[in-house]
DNA sequence: AGTTTTAATGAAAATGATTTTCATTTTCAT
DNA sequence: ATGAAAATGAAAATCATTTTCATTAAAACT
């Protein structure tokens, strides 16, 4: 007797309990979910999300994406990001991705987003510099710096 | 005879005619609209500031508060941030706000947004290096740099 | 001041992302 | 295998924002 939606471990693809190590009660919703975003390096909106569960399992309803994403993201396995376009995008959190801490560019005329992945020493001291200096003059303690470049990319300043 | 809403030259508040000189066609509403972005300090959403208006002139929809706030936005004079909550907010652009360039700290228990406003020296270089660094790395054209610092306020972190 | 032209406005409807509701199904400990 | 608790899907609800369109106001010309 099959159950759900199966468990990964057939021919195809493998996405079976990654997420029991982390507090999350792995159902096959879930554990899709987050295997989709651990293939992607892109920043994914949960319909983007939603196409791609659905070509892999055609059962799961996009409020069960909605569900899991906000689930992963409480528990800090990925990111929620709004650049201004009136929709969450989502990206595997650093620490599982293998990409390290970085931030964003993005282009105010194509909307492009890119890892900002360089110039990161200078943007460690500069984040720890600014803790101190937040924390004696706010006493705010600061958790997370998010730095967003808007300008031109490559492409969009040619023409 | 009178037109339109009036134009703040009685009794009360002086809100005519800031606008001709930024190319903006000086309606009632949209004299109005900016008059109440500069007296405030807050962030305010669309809906603060039709709040905000309609006290003063019953008459002014949501919509033309909507429409006079992206014309203002798109003339520079006021920016417009989504700090995550599903909703955009507004404040006087640097430049006619006599707060000088700034920078947010949020509190991510309270939702409370304060002005980064020390600290400038170092957020300053800092962004001057990121702006050379990420030209060379990316070839693309830094303009703007948003400085996001997430984390706890003095008030939350008692609690 | 009166007329014309063009742009702005308000109300209501439309949109679109996200959330809620609720009846049904799945998970997990027993 | 069974039952309690949690997760799911479909549809409806929400909520900020945008669009539509008939009306009104502003600016340019008499």
């Amino acid at each position: 007797m099959r159950h759900g939606y199966g468990n990964g471990q057939g021919r195809g693809r493998q996405w079976g309990r990654q997420l029991e190590n982390h507090g999350i009660r792995p159902t096959a919703a879930r554990e899709l979910v987050f295997s989709v975003m651990r293939e992607t390096r892109e920043h994914l909106s949960a319909d983007d999300v939603f196409q791609e569960v659905r070509r892999i399992e055609p059962g799961i309803g996009l409020t069960t994406v909605y569900r899991s994403l906000e689930l992963l993201y409480q528990n800090g396995l990925v990111k929620k990001y709004d650049f201004g376009d009136g929709r969450a995008v989502f990206e595997l959190n650093d620490k599982y991705s293998g990409k390290g801490p970085h931030h964003h560019l993005i282009c105010r005329k194509c909307g492009k987003i890119q890892d900002l992945t360089s110039c990161l020493s200078e943007e460690r001291s500069f984040t720890d510099t600014m803790k101190i200096c937040i924390e004696s003059e706010y006493q705010f303690a600061a958790e997370e710096t998010v730095i967003r470049v808007y300008g031109l990319c490559s492409d969009c300043r040619k023409e």
